[in-house]
DNA sequence: TCCTGTTAGATGTCTGTGCAACAACGTCCT
DNA sequence: AGGACGTTGTTGCACAGACATCTAACAGGA
């Protein structure tokens, strides 16, 4: 592992690198597969109606919504279509920018993201936080804090 | 978000699974665009190409190497394809099992390898090590050690 | 030996996503 | 005003990956 020293990393944190990664996937997986079976509901899409739910008057602008959902302009376009065609979600025009649409979550929007809501925590506490101690959560959201860059670019 | 309190979970629990998300897409899109223009080779290629480089005989079976690199079989199928078109890999059968195949490391697979590692590490250093103190990175080692299922299901 | 059940890997098909190109619109500068 | 430039959202295209299915091959029992 010559390479690594070259790098200057040691195959701890390599090792580290790869678990995050493992750990990710899984959980992932986990919750895409419970929310299919349990509500027909992709991972992505009940993600776009959890960030419209929050959403002050439940609605989004399509370039905003896409990088809440780390999902390209045009992945969300058509996660929208789908969407609105099952009317979870509607797209309406924007006032003061004609370029702009707003991607607003309907009543059965709402109803179906209520319903598959506990699945959606209950996989991620029983993937994700119940193997943690609790006292590791705080100080994991620290270090997460730092790698996110929410804030940043 | 009465619904979260329903669950047992509070808002900087959720907080916490969505930073991992977010700094886990945004690393990995960092490295497979660098991987891409630099070397012209996608994440998942590289990632088959440092499991082999790391297994006995440069060799591992199918279904092993699938696991190890969080593929379906199928994927996997299809993408020993495409690096054997490229001469990166081959495939060699098995002596004791005539079902399986072991996919193998080609010299010139091996000179990529070594040729994108810099690149791969540079990015997981800057993108990921660098944006951590180096005291977090042990203790975080632990930590996703509980998350990360390779040694159970 | 045969029959049943399981596993390894490959293939057809479908879905989802990104990139590049595009049209419509906004912004800013002169 | 007018034109260059950036932005927003959608589309054509290509591709990667999953699932279900298939074939070949192993394992174990009657």
């Amino acid at each position: 592992m010559t390479l690594l020293r070259d790098e200057g990393l040691t195959a701890e944190e390599l090792a580290v690198w790869r678990m995050l990664q493992r750990a990710q996937v899984r959980i992932t997986r986990h919750l895409e597969a419970e929310l299919l079976v349990a509500h027909d509901l992709p991972l992505a899409s009940y993600e776009v109606l959890m960030q419209l739910a929050e959403a002050p008057g439940r609605r989004l602008r399509m370039n905003d919504l896409a990088g809440r959902v780390l999902l390209s302009r045009s992945g969300l376009t058509r996660l929208i279509d789908r969407l609105q065609r099952y009317g979870l979600v509607s797209r309406e025009a924007c006032a003061d920018d004609a370029r702009g649409l707003f991607a607003v979550l309907t009543d059965a929007g709402a109803a179906r993201l209520a319903e598959a809501t506990p699945t959606y925590l209950r996989g991620i506490k029983t993937q994700f936080l119940d193997l943690l101690g609790s006292g590791e959560i705080t100080r994991v959201r620290g270090m997460l804090a730092k790698l996110d860059a929410t804030g940043s670019a």
